[in-house]
DNA sequence: TGAAAACCTTGACAATTGTCAATGTTCGGC
DNA sequence: GCCGAACATTGACAATTGTCAAGGTTTTCA
């Protein structure tokens, strides 16, 4: 059930069981529907999740109303909207359950406690924002050289996976073109 | 001349000055002029730099060799590509100074021991990344919510001093539009 | 300071992408 | 398993953005 969540911290922890068995405490599992929205525009985002299972969209809405997918995280990972979390401000995006799915919960109170009492703990933290702000500058990267096309290339030879598991109208909104664009360009590949 | 740094570093760490002069030590200045690369794509980059006075540009080169900013960074911010700084491995992306300045280095080993020696030192590049990060969640979400026009409409809002500092072809690469498109949406602002 | 280079703007046109509408298909919940 | 809703595709057209070329202006640096 939660064994991954167990596996990931364990393997970035060492096996100080004591230590793995206080931060696992603090998590609350939590079974996920379709659809189900975990953190809305405007209100506090309250937790940070682990995916166990399923798969999440975080999302803005654009001037039409219309959905713009900054990113969608998958099982292994954590997603927060972390500006929110981390300042406990109104969040600016939304983020819903695509995949019904297992999630594992830390609330706020628990968090700052677990980065500041478990050493590990905030190396893990550290990791996570790293390796975020990392994909986040090579998503960047697509956007500010890359054409529609090429970012479909990109995603094919980047997140094949991503691509085989999304529908196509989530895969266009992804890469911030409209589900017509992305019918037509596909048949160019 | 290096009294930003300090005091950048004074505002996070408390006022232990044993500390901060171990942390001073280990960085370098180092006079910029116009047009000096700081990393190219393909090399490892090997210092983390404080921009004490002046501005860089962050690139990658699209398919027809033309420049893409990912970022801009000014006075009192950190720059680096962090990817390749923290993996020592080949950078993805190119920085290059703007407007000569004046730059404090902080090699690869040295960071390092300051991050696993220096709690406060770990702390403040903890804060660095979030901040990078946030920031460049916010700046995705422009690219995949707004088109040029709204992307314009932006960066006056949010940016006001950048737009004032920069040339026009630059924010024009910032924005990920052709400098003609640009010059044109500027007249119906 | 003066020459060369880079920059900014504008026009004409081409290419890309979006919008709206219609149709057939797939999928999810009961 | 069925029904309704959401999704995927296609056509016709409009809007946005890019490209190429030319001109005037500004900036750089030797």
């Amino acid at each position: 059930m939660q064994a991954s969540l167990e596996q990931y911290i364990r393997d970035r922890i060492g096996a100080d069981d004591a230590q793995l068995g206080e931060v696992l405490s603090h998590f609350v599992p939590l079974k996920t529907r379709r659809n189900q929205l975990l953190v809305r525009e405007g209100d506090v985002c309250r937790y940070c999740y682990f995916i166990i299972k399923g798969c999440v969209q975080v999302f803005v809405y654009d001037r039409n109303g219309d959905e713009s997918t900054r990113d969608i995280v998958v099982e292994n990972n954590w997603v927060s909207e972390l500006y929110s979390f981390g300042n406990q401000a109104p969040a600016r995006e939304n983020i819903r359950v695509v995949e019904p799915g297992q999630l594992m919960a830390i609330g706020f109170d628990s968090f700052q406690k677990m980065v500041q009492t478990v050493p590990p703990f905030e190396q893990i933290y550290r990791q996570i924002v790293e390796q975020s702000y990392v994909n986040s500058v090579f998503r960047l990267n697509t956007f500010v050289a890359m054409d529609a096309l090429e970012r479909m290339q990109w995603i094919k030879e980047y997140q094949p996976k991503l691509l085989a598991r999304l529908s196509s109208k989530l895969v266009a909104s992804y890469l911030g073109i409209s589900p017509e664009t992305y019918s037509r360009l596909k048949a160019r590949l």
